[in-house]
DNA sequence: CTGAAAGCGCTAACAT
DNA sequence: ATGTTAGCGCTTTCAG
């Protein structure tokens, strides 16, 4: 492969001047400009990303990183790694995956103590995450899609909670639900201080006490067995509640789908909600649901702008910035029923 | 940041010790050792991945490559990407995202010229692939999930298209289904060179026809609207067939949603296979879609395997492997409805 | 078994 | 406007 060397002397130029000619830090005449540019197409020359990260100040890698899941991961998921890559690459960056489990520190310490990437960006993070405190210390630039609770000093964006259980709950009780049961995570997942769960509980609680409405929350495990033990938690109360929230979209599909066997009509008997799904997944229930979600992509793409602000910035800005969910109403709400007399 | 020589003069040896004593390239007196490893947590040392990459010439990043759908991906495909990256790392490997528009061979070209990464792993390849002779001419280590026409130099993984097809068909034609109905993806996904699609519907057609069953094509896009289509065109049909095989998740969905907003009743009336859908995505449906698919993560796993192969072996082998699928009989499938005399 | 020294291919300060 | 040169932090020969 041709090095800058190379350029330089097919060109008849200096190395610098063709380092110089690439990174416009210096006024080149047009016409040594060309001579360069022409040695490099020739020699089909692109400098070399160690190189240059090594002597420059500039290492354009950033890292998206995630706790390991049990449970996988969904569709909704991989479009915020998608939009955040995408994002990375328009503001010249490449984007490296790394995933470890939340309790092993030590792997994202590893990464970042080889100075590969000039930033973290982290996602799923819960609401005492330790890779704060790990990035922290190593002094390295991070951002977060989502947040923990002591977050006054770092640069996030989120999605706002607060008002998704207001446009839901508001919703519902426009027409006429009278009380709502909320499909949450897992205990465990609670414990572990899953942000959007322990968030949207709080969320559609304050809403919902507004609102002069009882909640029930249900927690389960986010797949299609989840949804069934929910239903069943569902048939057995005294009062059944006309409308339901649902976190996830597996546990909540899983749930429509063991109402509908329990000849359940939806909407007619009652209405569900889910809540941060995307639209492809939600259109793979039936009947489709209804949701109430932000924009995934923009959410990626703000939290890398706020990322690579925080990295190049001369004086880094602290970021915070809560991004307003939509609600799409599909087949799955609608009207409460009428009260039987 | 400490550097080796920081960590040398703590210990009391020379720099290049250090290395020798990490890389372990040649034998070190265990006091010396003792003293480098001391200094190296003492100092909280770790080799700097870009001066590591520059002198030696092991670059430990691959960049897995996808091209960019307008479709999005689905929880399927976010689980081969997990599965790969959570590979590369147990083999010491960073993973790169990398994903833009297959026309765009541009892009392609310009991160393989920045030598940024070891090798490059390329998802959802097409039978025409363009990206192959890129590859090839750069003259990087390469390798693929799924495999093009004309794949005799490469090494690739790939789903076992012929057996899956034999699988299904002959579930179907043992439990008396008499004729089939292929969903197939979009005429444009198809004349793009959708590798699946193509493998798959070559493999239906024969295993039908080994059986002696007739099959109809039907080609939508891959969504909920696709999936409605497919049942109108599926009503519309004098004989309807009793089997349904569908290639991609959320068209197979709206195809089994809609078929039950036109009560018809599956699997009593008709059957539904999903072919290469993650369990996971198969019971968001109801009923939940019999599967025959092939493990994304082996898949996966084995393609980084053959990958890192192609890097780090000093005589390359080409490596090609087909894995064999898995069926997963849910509620979509059963015996043939009797025929109305 | 260990040390010294020559690069790897660039950036950026120091020249002119 | 361009050339010269000193590193960046390592790996790896060459020399004990």
């Amino acid at each position: 492969m041709a090095t800058r060397d190379d350029v330089a002397r097919l060109a008849g130029v200096s190395p610098s001047t063709v380092s110089y000619a690439i990174s416009g830090r210096r006024t080149i005449s047009d016409a040594t400009k060309a001579k360069v540019l022409a040695a490099m197409r020739e020699l089909n020359y692109t400098p070399d990303a160690f190189a240059q990260g090594l002597a420059g100040s500039r290492r354009g890698i950033l890292a998206l990183h995630f706790p390991t899941s049990v449970d996988g991961y969904s569709s909704t998921e991989f479009e915020y790694v998608s939009a955040a890559m995408e994002r990375a690459r328009a503001l010249g960056y490449h984007m490296l995956l790394w995933s470890n489990p939340t309790t092993d520190v030590m792997g994202l310490e590893s990464l970042v103590g080889q100075k590969l990437v000039a930033g973290v960006l982290l996602m799923e993070v819960s609401v005492n995450d330790p890779r704060f405190d790990v990035l922290r210390r190593a002094k390295i630039p991070f951002a977060s899609i989502g947040r923990p609770d002591d977050s006054e000093d770092l640069s996030y964006v989120d999605n706002n909670f607060a008002e998704a259980g207001r446009i839901a709950v508001d919703y519902l009780a426009d027409l006429g639900h009278q009380s709502i049961m909320y499909i949450n995570v897992s205990v465990e997942d609670q414990q572990a201080g899953n942000g959007p769960a322990i968030r949207t509980a709080r969320a559609i609680a304050q809403a919902a006490a507004a609102r002069n409405i009882p909640m029930l929350e249900v927690p389960v495990e986010n797949n299609a067995r989840g949804g069934r033990e929910a239903l069943e938690t569902y048939l057995q109360l005294a009062s059944r509640p006309t409308a339901v929230l649902g976190l996830k979209e597996f546990a909540t599909a899983g749930f429509v789908n063991a109402a509908g066997m329990a000849s359940l009509q939806i909407p007619q008997d009652l209405s569900v909600i889910a809540l941060g799904v995307s639209g492809r997944s939600a259109e793979m229930v039936a009947p489709a649901l209804t949701t109430v979600a932000p924009p995934g992509e923009r959410i990626s793409q703000k939290a890398v702008d706020a990322l690579v602000q925080g990295i190049e910035a001369r004086v880094p800005q602290v970021i915070q910035e809560l991004v307003s969910p939509e609600m799409a109403v599909r087949q799955s709400s609608g009207p409460a029923p009428k009260p039987k007399s």
